[in-house]
DNA sequence: CTAAACATGTAAAGCGTTACATGATTCG
DNA sequence: CGAATCATGTAACGCTTTACATGTTTAG
């Protein structure tokens, strides 16, 4: 449901074709919702049909074509609706935590490998993530720079300090995954 | 693909009906699984037809019944593999942190209004969490009572400590959101 | 006798994943 | 001319949610 609201916010700034805008995905919100393009392209004929966005087919040298989207003003509503309206949280369901809780069962092999697999994808989500912030403070983001452009530079320390924000959440919850799994580790040589 | 697993290690400490093994759930490994009553009757008939667990019928009063399901060797085995086994870490995809990276579109109280819920929300999980793992500590915890029963002794501490540290876990993402929902609270009254 | 608790599901719809499928254009 | 990139999907399957559906037993 969410797939939608990320799609709208990166058309808003600009028309894009559903190609653009699949590799632009995975290099800006993608970091936050992933999506692969067979999910991208049928949910734009979704929205289209919807009225959210329209698309115009472009001819490309001699048989190609591509469609090339904007949002309606019936989209940029949905979107304003969107975030301004509440979230909501969504149950509980958390595989690590789970399977956390009954490491007592496993090898001890077992035990270490899991957490120190936990530590190294949340470290690369670190890494990722750290390189983004990186890329918005220093003002080399890709949408970032195109989002600027449209708008009024009164609002770019407010649209930036956002987007800022929004990374470092998830680079402290990173921190936070790392810390813990490295307590267990520690917890295991105790143990033992 | 984790309720089954999450239902085997229900399963693995003793016989037990659906009925029973849903307010079980809700209590214990519903704290990081949430399921609804109509999936798991249904996954307990798949995994009967599957072979990881067996159920007999049995009366209740004059027309009453009701199946106890127990672990079979093949259903022990499969929750061994699975503790045993890599975790796979799914895509990111954060609602949260979606719209927080958008917060800049949404109007000055849609944006308190979301960091606000955001921290009542986790802190409503906190504590959650904490009491679960007060019940852990202090021994007041059913299943862990349950479980500890058909332990040996000298393994208590251990089994103890992994229920523990995942609790611990969850009480320090619950702590990270929290601050981080504050400090946006907090930025948004240095942006104004 | 009535409410709460016991007991067990079905059906439909939505979202997401994975695998499959195809073809055009441009650059070197 | 071959590889990379551009361009767009379909099909099948599985998990989750929500809503619906029904009946029994026990305690007060």
């Amino acid at each position: 449901m969410s797939l939608r609201y990320a799609l709208l916010a990166l058309l808003r700034v600009g028309p894009l074709s559903g190609y653009d805008l699949q590799k632009l995905f995975a290099e800006s919100v993608g970091h936050v919702w992933h999506a692969p393009d067979s999910q991208i392209y049928p949910e734009l004929k979704r929205m289209e049909t919807e009225g959210l966005i329209a698309g115009e087919e472009q001819s490309r040298g001699v048989r190609g074509r591509r469609r090339v989207y904007h949002v309606t003003d019936g989209g940029d509503q949905a979107f304003l609706e969107w975030v301004n309206g509440p979230l909501e949280y969504s149950r509980v369901r958390d595989p690590a935590h789970l399977k956390a809780a009954y490491l007592e069962s496993a090898g001890a092999e077992a035990r270490r490998a899991f957490l120190e697999n936990h530590a190294r994808h949340h470290t690369e989500l670190l890494h990722r993530w750290q390189a983004e912030l990186e890329r918005i403070r220093s003002g080399r983001h890709p949408m970032l720079e195109r989002r600027l452009a449209t708008t009024p530079q009164s609002e770019w320390a407010r649209t930036t300090a956002f987007k800022e924000f929004a990374y470092e959440g998830l680079v402290e919850r990173a921190q936070t995954e790392i810390r813990w799994a490295q307590r267990g580790l520690q917890m295991l040589e105790d143990l033992s």
